[in-house]
DNA sequence: CTCTGTGCAAAGCGTTTGCAAACGA
DNA sequence: TCGTTTGCAAACGCTTTGCACAGAG
């Protein structure tokens, strides 16, 4: 049994090969949009429709498997759940690269002096990248 | 001449009565989605169409008079721009709350790090507020 | 064997568009 | 007066739903 079945499993979603197929796109991409997430799946498997990647992306973020994440004035990506981190957010070639910094410091200065219970937060930094620099 | 329409008028945008109702109602509640704003204004000024505030609300974003908010798991809510603030998002009362903070001194350093050219960047927390606590 | 997932087509819903009339400057 | 805005209805595009069949466990 492979990894991204146990994946599934654990989120008490059965391992179907569209499923699968998702997660392994997702995972390889790092971040993606669904328009380019179903013509990536057409790729490796033709029958898919794309009411079924609408129904097992929302299972999946009901489940925890995956997250969105809203970018703006772009479409949403989604990616694999993993430990809390921040966004950047090319406008030129539209990558999303992630940052494991310590926003918690910030998070909670801003609220201890607002008086407020924090559930999740997100940082969003929007610009140019290295490479398209 | 009021505020609201010299607002416009530096904005490019003519003085309607349907867009001085628009940015009244906004600028009262702070931050508010297309939908309380619409049942808002209709109050105010029965016959506009909802067809007007989407148009207005987009060329107001594209003159840069108001800013989209975009919150995980809720509709946008639309803010007069205003100095570069952070927001908390109650996801009880659904009241959106300004921060002026130094959310600059992370995202330098975020940036730095990753040479990544910064033009925009959000920081959004959600969590109880102390009035909902 | 049972329950869940899939694929299709249709429905739903929020947003945008085209157009004639009204209006702001 | 001229160019822009409004309101309506229709169009649009993305997402969800219903249903019969297929497949996972």
């Amino acid at each position: 049994m492979n990894n991204y079945t146990h994946m599934l499993r654990e989120h008490n979603l059965k391992a179907t090969p569209q499923r699968l197929a998702i997660i392994d796109t997702i995972y390889t991409s790092g971040h993606i949009n669904i328009d380019n997430l179903y013509i990536d799946i057409k790729n490796k498997f033709e029958s898919i429709s794309l009411a079924t990647i609408y129904k097992n992306i929302n299972s999946m973020i009901k489940n925890l498997l995956l997250e969105e994440v809203k970018i703006p004035n772009q479409k949403s990506v989604y990616e694999i759940s993993k430990d809390k981190h921040s966004h950047l957010v090319c406008t030129k070639c539209e990558e999303v690269i992630d940052v494991y910094t310590n926003e918690k410091d910030i998070v909670n200065k801003i609220c201890k002096e607002n008086d407020f219970t924090v559930s999740q937060s997100d940082l969003i930094i929007t610009g140019i990248c290295k490479n398209c620099l």
